[in-house]
RNA sequence: GGGCCUGUAGCUCAGGUGGUAAGAGCGCACGCCUGAUAAGCGUGAGGUCGAUGGUUCAACUCCAUCCAGGCCCA
């Protein structure tokens, strides 16, 4: 057993971490802290899947330590916490990379290359990414299993992804219909909504106000509006909002036919005509609902009634004519609408983005480009009533540059809407932090549920596995790799991969029709649903670990970005209330956005992303970790600045070590290995006891936040801790190590600052586990107190209630309050602490804090140098008050007369305060009204002394006796000629407890200070010899003290 | 355009349920200490609490509007 602390005068941090790393690894800690657990209470973590589509950033650290720290934590609390890694590897992103890498684009060049080989190159590109991942994983301390990660390309992940999708379609969950999605000709595929938010681009479109004929009045006109000619082939409606004004009117300058052609529009866009007109009529729009015009083109023949007025509420009069042309194919809200009112959905433009062949007009144009031809068709027959160009932002396709098309994609859909109350439901039973996306951004999400749209017509995913006759349209989804077997007849031998396009290729003859084949969908699933149903596919559930599964099921906490909102989160939750009627997760942390240093998002191409390897390698995971908890709550946007974690490290880490250095030192020198009993807390002095009490209090808070998950108080709770322990006890008490022998005190002293370091290893372990275990094992490995070799196979230290002593702290906290006026006190007056004063003054304070600082006396005095507290009282006429409403209390009672009671108060004389506090009650006139004050509707905010130089700090006030007479002189120039030894004993290179001779010569006045101290000064430096006259030395120096000259001389007498 | 979040000293952040002379760390200035020493400590100067209006005896704290930054969605 080592019998010595280790002494490290610096650290290079990186370095002790990759140290720490390496034993971790070796002596398998990680699976420790784990097995250790066994018949522990589980506490289950789901891991979100990152995609590995990219190197990791430094928010992914962010996002990792708060997983890691919660779960550290649980584990010091001894739950078995299993994590088992993910990875999310489907899905477009990393069809994109694969592109570039592979220079090409679009589906079409992607199935000329090949859908087994792009494939193929999709699974490997995202299995090198995952190598990088594993290395931050590994060196930012996040503790997870690699070993065995769920990877959603896998075989038996699918399968269960398959199984769900078997059971949702059995319960009539999943179904197929149409969605107008934002669709790239070129791509041959719709975008997700991120990728449409990627390519909003200011264009020019035309306006174009068109008019369409009233099937019963041939001489009125409704007068429309739309940026997309070509979208009028399609028209099988015009809608109006039913409460809003419309006017029929007639133009006035001549222009319009014989037949004195009328218009209708909505009042209040009346002035886009731009001409003088004569209003015929006003009325409501609902009146015309039901109306029926003439088509502007027949190229389609739609199978059921259409081209009249319907109502709808979305309509505006913002822009437009109020009259709003619909076209069921190419607009969401269009779409809808042709679905509300039964009207047919005419689409003659190819996926490829071209017209049909019986659109003659325009056959195989770009769509885009029939603008101008339709706009001209409209000319020619009359009903162009204006046409100009609009500037305003449209989503194109952020590859092709291409505009989007609102275009209907045939798809599945799962039914979430059925359960929406219930999702609400459930989602308050989540404890959201912040609390305000639970209730707000993600619980409006759920209020606002539509059926999630599940099909992608993509390439690397998941398949959907539903088989559809191509004759009868039969359909069959499977289940399992057994029914694919089965149904595809295939053998139970064979090797299969569940992707594109080896699934595409089973087929079997359709079992309904006979005469059909049953072909797979050529849908792939959304790549939320993979991550979504990581719970139950991580197990490879219900095929294989039932027990494990139900056992992990749901989640204790997770934690992730914002903009998981609408994905992980959603999908977790949606299929956990649809599966199993439960939530997925009971907390989880919400974290925000790692900005750079100006607040600004950090990407790629703004080249301010910060590198997380270098950072780490630079600074330490611990630093690192520690400041992007501690310095602002996770949920809010973090600014990311190297100089933040500089001085986490300055101030936290280096504090802490300087604590653990000054500790070893010592102990080393007197052979402290904490063998010998513990001295019961209540026997310990009061110092000891105070930094305990602080140290239990700082234990229960801490265990609190983490408990709450506030980790960020958790953090600064003990960051005061550590400061209070290093630059309050440690300072405080350093003579009571360097006493000779071992007697109780020192005992007591070693015992206390040996249990605040390693309770402060444990409580800082779940956030800076290397430094943590350094500490810890440093302490423990000497005194082998605790049975664990790792700070993480510990356990949380137990608060010791009675150690908390809340009026000792007070008492402290005053303490150091009266001892900071003090020394701003010497400081005004220019005399160095060195010098001591004889006395200083405190008014009377009340009872309890003059008695607080009565039992403070001996520290307050010592620490700044002076020898007597002397309490001023108020007979003694000196003692001025300020006094101040109490107005909590006055101001209910008071109410509009607060404000002239509150001036009345400030201005009270001295004499009328002394009544107050005699008789207890005071009567102010007020306008002739009579207010009466009594005890508590009044507060002293101050007390002055009359004469002397003060400082207050809120209702505390010291005075400062100034005066140095010839002793305090005398003490002072002793102190000086101590410190002057001091720095040559340093510059000798004498060790600490090494005896020395001083020899001096000095004027007479430093002289006879000297030989009247002579005691403290020899105490102070260990000198057994002091004598004027300058003999045989090692080191002889000149020095100026005060106003006097001087020459010492040490000599070392013994080697420790 | 809609929803949400943020806006307190030069910088990073604290400031239950409104109560009256706004706090910390860093940086800066000045000083101290030298038996934790390529450390440490103290003191000090810095703020119309984004803006405007309102509610109230009283608003950094509540309400409304606006401005700025951000996120999500259209």
């Amino acid at each position: 057993m080592a019998r010595r602390f280790a002494e490290a005068k610096s650290l290079h941090y990186p370095a002790l971490e990759a140290e720490i790393l390496s034993w971790w690894d070796a002596n398998r800690i990680f699976e420790q802290s784990i097995s250790t657990r066994e018949g522990g209470v589980e506490f289950t973590f789901y891991e979100g899947p990152p995609t590995a589509n990219g190197r990791p950033g430094i928010h992914h650290v962010m996002a990792r330590t708060i997983k890691d720290l919660f779960c550290r934590y649980r584990t010091l609390k001894g739950y078995r916490v299993l994590r088992k890694a993910g990875w999310d590897t489907h899905g477009l992103p990393v069809e994109i990379e694969v592109e570039k890498e592979l220079g090409i684009q679009g589906r079409e060049q992607i199935e000329r290359f090949g859908i087994a080989a792009f494939n193929a190159r999709c699974r490997e590109s995202v299995l090198r990414y995952k190598n990088e991942w594993d290395q931050l994983t590994r060196r930012m301390g996040y503790w997870v299993d690699l070993q065995s990660p769920y990877i959603t390309f896998e075989n038996r992940y699918i399968e269960t992804l398959w199984w769900i999708l078997q059971q949702l379609y059995e319960r009539g969950l999943l179904y197929r219909g149409y969605k107008i999605q934002p669709y790239c000709p070129r791509c041959g595929t719709a975008l997700s909504s991120h990728e449409v938010g990627l390519g909003y681009e200011e264009v020019d479109d035309p306006s174009v106000y068109v008019r369409f004929r009233l099937r019963e009045r041939p001489n009125v006109h409704l007068l429309a509006w739309t940026t997309t000619p070509w979208t009028l082939i399609s028209n099988v409606a015009l809608a109006v909002h039913p409460e809003l004004t419309y006017v029929r009117l007639r133009l006035l300058d001549g222009e319009g036919d014989p037949e004195r052609e009328e218009l209708i529009m909505a009042e209040a866009r009346l002035s886009v005509l731009g001409r003088p007109y004569e209003v015929l009529e006003r009325f409501e729009g609902r009146r015309m609902v039901g109306w029926a015009y003439e088509p502007l083109f027949t190229y389609l023949q739609p199978d059921r009634p259409c081209w009249r007025v319907v109502g709808a509420e979305f309509v505006s009069t913002e822009e437009g004519t109020g009259i709003v042309h619909i076209a069921p194919a190419f607009g969401e809200e269009d779409f809808e609408i042709g679905q509300r009112e039964g009207l047919p959905l005419l689409n003659p433009i190819r996926p490829d983005g071209t017209f049909e062949e019986r659109i003659t007009d325009v056959a195989g144009v770009w769509f885009k480009d029939a603008d101008r031809t339709i706009i001209g068709l409209l000319r020619q027959q009359g009903n162009l009533f204006r046409a100009e160009t609009y500037r305003h932002s449209y989503p194109h396709c952020w590859r092709h540059g291409t505009p989007l098309l609102y275009y209907p994609v045939d798809s599945w859909f799962i039914r979430t809407t059925a359960f929406k109350d219930r999702m609400v439901e459930l989602n308050r039973t989540i404890r959201w932090r912040p609390e305000g996306i639970g209730s707000g951004r993600f619980g409006q999400w759920l209020e606002h549920n539509v059926d999630w749209s599940l099909s992608r017509r993509r390439f690397w995913g998941t398949p959907l596995p539903i088989w559809i006759c191509d004759r009868c349209g039969a359909e069959r989804c499977l289940g399992s790799i057994e029914e694919l077997r089965r149904y595809g007849g295939l053998s139970p031998e064979q090797e299969l991969d569940l992707h594109r396009p080896y699934v595409d290729e089973i087929s079997w003859p359709c079992e309904r029709c006979s005469e059909g084949t049953m072909r797979r969908v050529p849908d792939l699933v959304d790549v939320w649903f993979d991550s979504g149903a990581m719970p139950y596919a991580q197990w490879h559930y219900p095929f294989e670990n039932r027990e494990a599964f139900r056992a992990h099921f749901p989640a204790d906490f997770i934690a992730e970005g914002v903009d998981q909102t609408r994905g992980w989160f959603y999908t977790l939750h949606a299929l956990a209330v649809m599966l199993f009627d439960s939530v997925a997760f009971r907390n989880v942390v919400v974290n925000g956005l790692v900005l750079d240093e100006h607040g600004e998002k950090m990407s790629k191409s703004r080249g301010n992303t910060v590198d997380p390897f270098e950072v780490i390698e630079a600074y330490g995971a611990d630093a690192t970790r520690w400041y992007l908890i501690a310095n602002s709550p996770p949920w809010e946007n973090i600014r990311f600045s190297v100089r933040g974690i500089q001085e986490v490290q300055r101030r936290f880490f280096n504090t802490l070590l300087n604590t653990y250095n000054f500790f070893a030192l010592y102990a080393n020198i007197d052979g402290f290995t904490y063998q010998s009993a513990r001295i019961p807390v209540g026997s310990r002095p009061e110092m000891d006891r105070w930094i305990l009490s602080r140290l239990n209090s700082t234990i229960k808070a801490v265990d609190g936040y983490l408990e709450d998950y506030d980790p960020t108080r958790a953090a600064r709770a003990i960051e005061a801790f550590v400061e209070e322990l290093s630059n309050w006890y440690v300072r405080r008490n350093r003579r009571r190590f360097w006493k000779s022998d071992m007697a109780p005190d020192k005992l007591a002293a070693y015992q206390t600052l040996y249990e605040c370091l390693l309770s402060t290893a444990k409580l800082i372990s779940p956030i800076a586990p290397f430094f943590a275990e350094w500490l810890y094992r440093n302490l423990n490995e000497v005194t082998r107190l605790e049975p664990y070799e790792s700070v993480h196979l510990a356990l949380f230290p137990a608060v010791e209630e009675t150690a908390i002593d809340s009026v000792l702290e007070y008492r402290m906290a005053l303490a150091r309050r009266v001892v900071s006026l003090v020394l701003s006190l010497r400081n005004r007056a220019g005399i160095n602490v060195r010098q001591p004063l004889r006395r200083m003054l405190l008014p009377r304070l009340h009872p309890e804090a003059r008695a607080a600082v009565e039992q403070m006396r001996e520290v307050i005095l010592d620490e700044v140098n002076v020898k007597t507290i002397e309490y001023v009282d108020d007979d003694s006429g000196l003692v001025r008050k300020t006094v101040k409403p109490n107005f909590r209390l006055l101001g209910p009672r008071l109410g509009a007369r607060m404000k002239a009671v509150a001036e009345a108060v400030r201005t009270l004389s001295p004499e009328a305060i002394a009544r107050y506090e005699t008789q207890g009650q005071l009567e102010l006139i007020l306008n002739g009204e009579s207010i009466l004050l009594q005890r508590g509707d009044l507060e002293i905010i101050r007390e002055d002394i009359a004469g002397w130089l003060v400082e207050s700090d809120g209702e505390l006030t010291v005075a400062l006796d100034t005066t140095i007479t010839p002793e305090l002189r005398a003490e002072g120039l002793a102190r000086e000629f101590v410190n002057r030894v001091q720095h040559m004993r340093k510059e000798a290179g004498y060790a600490v407890t090494d005896r020395i001779a001083i020899a001096f010569e000095a004027d007479a006045e430093l002289q006879a200070a000297i030989e009247s101290q002579a005691a403290y000064i020899q105490q102070e430096t260990l000198a057994e010899a002091l004598q004027s006259g300058i003999g045989p030395a090692d080191l002889v120096r000149d020095w100026d003290i005060e106003a006097h000259t001087c020459r010492i001389a040490i000599r070392r007498l013994t080697t420790s």
